[in-house]
DNA sequence: CAAGTGACTCCGG
DNA sequence: CCCGGAGCCACTT
């Protein structure tokens, strides 16, 4: 029963992340047309766990490439994840964030 | 029905 | 430059 809310659309835009990029918790609110919901994509994230297919949550980072939601993964398991895809994170910071940046709102427009 | 929570973000001191 | 507080929305109890 598909009783579509706003998490099911954050699911959605997050499984779009290319496998080796990272986007932010305010980039998918703001595609969502509310950059202001971005408390509720972290929130959507931690359920992301009861989601099927199950969401790249480790590719979506806060604003700064900072691994925020890292210790709800388990320990550095989203950290491993992020290196499998060839991303270099150090001390829970993405490095060259700027340049894996992934935003929906201009990826997915064009 | 009302209150509480949160993997965020911005602004001020 | 670093630290703290408030605001915001959707979901859960």
């Amino acid at each position: 029963m598909p009783d579509y809310t706003f998490y099911d659309n954050v699911y959605d835009v997050v499984r779009l992340i290319p496998k080796g990029r990272v986007t932010s918790y305010g980039a998918i609110a703001a595609y969502l047309g509310s950059k202001q919901s971005s408390r509720i994509v972290g929130y959507a994230m931690m359920a992301c766990g009861t989601a099927n297919p199950p969401v790249p949550a480790h590719r979506v980072v806060n604003r700064q490439g900072l691994l925020t939601g890292k210790f709800h993964f388990g320990g550095d398991t989203m950290e491993q994840m992020l290196a499998n895809e060839g991303i270099t994170v150090i001390d829970n910071q993405v490095q060259n964030f700027k340049a894996l940046y992934w935003d929906p709102a201009i990826e997915l427009s064009l």
